[in-house]
Formats: C-alpha cells, structure tokens, sequence
DNA sequence: GCTTGACCTTCCCACGGTGGGAAGCATTAG
DNA sequence: CTAATGCTTCCCACCGTGGGAAGGTCAAGC
C-alpha cells in the first residue's frame, strides 16, 4: 500500500466518515464502486478521497444524500454552469428556512407555554392545560 | 355506536392522526390497548379521544415520542409536581434551540458560500471550490 | 334478502441514515 | 506462529410514517 492507495478504514480517517457510512454511499451510487486488492479490500486514492472529503463536508452543511448527489455530478463535470450549483444550494438553504422557522414556533408556543408554570411541587400546571386546549383538528367531542 | 363510543377513523379526524399512527402509538404503549366492539374493531370513547389530541399537540410541538410518554403519564397523575412537566418541556427546548443553532450555522455557511456564486453560464464556482477546501478531518492526503 | 363500497383487522416492506454485531478471511505486529 | 486488528458480506435496530396485501365487517341501496 503505497502513499496514495489506502484501505477503507484509512479513508475514513482522513475523510472523517465511517467505514460503514463509505460502503453505504456506495451501495447508493453517491461514489462509484471502489476498486479492490487482490484480497477483495477496498482501495481508495487521493482522488477517492477528495471525494469522501466533499461528501463529508456536504453532510455537515446538512444536505440529503440525493441532493449531494447532484453536487457530485456537477462538480466532476467541468462544464457545469455555476447556475445549477447555485440552485441546489438556495434549494437546501430555503428547506433549512423552513425547518428553522417550523422549530422556531415550536420554541416560542412552548416557551409561552412553560412561562406560566410554576415549576414547584403544586399540581396545577398550565403546560398540560394548554397541551389539551392548543388546536383543535375535528368535530368537538 | 353512540355519541362518545366511535372506531379508529372518526378518532383519527378528531383528534388530526392516523389511524396508522393511533395503532403504532398503542403498539409503543403510549395509549393503552383499545377495548373492542364485538366486531374487534378497535372503540374509542372521548376519553380515550381527548389523549390523542393531547397526543397529537405534543407531536406538533416537536416532541419525541418517549419524552411524550413521560408527558402524558404526568397528565394523569393529579398528584403531579409541576416541576416535572417544567422539566420535561425545558429539556425539550433546549434541544429545539440546538437544533436551531446547529441549522442557523449551516445556513450561514451556505450563504457565505452562495454569496460569491455568480450563478451563470461560467463552470467557475466557489460553492464547489468551498466544499473541497473546507474542514479537514485527517491528516493531508 | 344480497351486493357494493367504505372501513376495519393484521402483516410485511419502504424510506433516510446510521450503528451494532456475527461469521469468515486478510493483514500486520510481536 | 499466534494474536489482534481490520476487512468482507449479511442481517437487524432505531424513529415515525406511509403503502399495500389479504381478509373480515359495517351501512347503504335495491
């Protein structure tokens, strides 16, 4: 194994991914199918790596597996027009938005919620009060 | 079937589930076994009705189920310090508020990436070029 | 009565990602 | 040579939800 050509628990290291989480995204086709040793173990050059790199990079900045795959495919084809690129990422930064915006009002109903509570050894607590009354979604009962 | 006696459908428009998750919710233990009309179709009295939509508010608001568990067990018990429920909601949006912040900071790198993006014709792209260089996890390659 | 359609039952499978672990080779360090 | 890693493939789990098959039941219309 020279300076270049490395297992898949090396490539993981320097990736930052998991053996179990490389053999998966190729399982998926995120990565073409690695090539091996004579022993059947898989063989990664710098080049597979760089690949791992940017994977792990796009998952940290939280995108689906599907959508790196299209940044994966733009980003090996050297006549991409930055437009496609930019596209995806406004697409997931819209989606992250929305989930932020969702959690957000989840935070402030619950905060106002707990506001109330007295929070000591009393019954009465107008969390769970508000749990029954908040929404309605049928025919009242 | 009378007024407050009603199957797994009407529950499910009152109370704004499924009948698929009611069934799940039951198999989890967090709604006790349904009683049965003779027909072994699944009963539900407003009672049983009014912990689904207690149920569904809490999934509304972002609670896992387990955490749901603790919630409704806490509902039903009169002697319940208020502390507890305090505690649980707080937990909760502590978590909520990670996720957040952990979202926002994904948010704002893609922005930053997407900032210098002309988004035109031009395969030059910072957006690629930043997901390459960002974050090493191993030793160079 | 009998048929039809909507609903119920249980059962298995899928998703997205990840981890755990078993059984069987390969490699490497001592 | 042996022992410990580490690799391979395989299946199973999680969370929460939806889809759908195969079969039983209800309520309406004729």
């Amino acid at each position: 194994m020279n300076g270049s050509s490395m297992n898949i628990g090396q490539a993981a290291r320097v990736s930052g991914l998991s053996p179990k989480m490389i053999r998966y995204y190729e399982e998926l086709g995120l990565v073409p199918k690695a090539r091996r040793f004579v022993s059947g173990h898989r063989l990664y050059t710098s080049v597979d790596v760089q690949t791992l790199q940017v994977i792990k990079q796009a998952r940290d900045l939280g995108f689906p597996i599907e959508r790196i795959k299209k940044l994966l495919r733009l980003w090996q084809n050297r006549q991409r027009p930055s437009r496609r690129v930019k596209e995806v990422v406004d697409a997931h930064v819209r989606e992250l938005e929305e989930r932020i915006v969702r959690m957000h009002a989840m935070k402030r109903q619950l905060e106002a919620l707990a506001q109330d509570c007295l929070g000591d050894d009393s019954p009465d607590c107008p969390i769970l009060a508000g749990l029954q009354q908040y929404g309605r979604h049928g025919p009242e009962v």
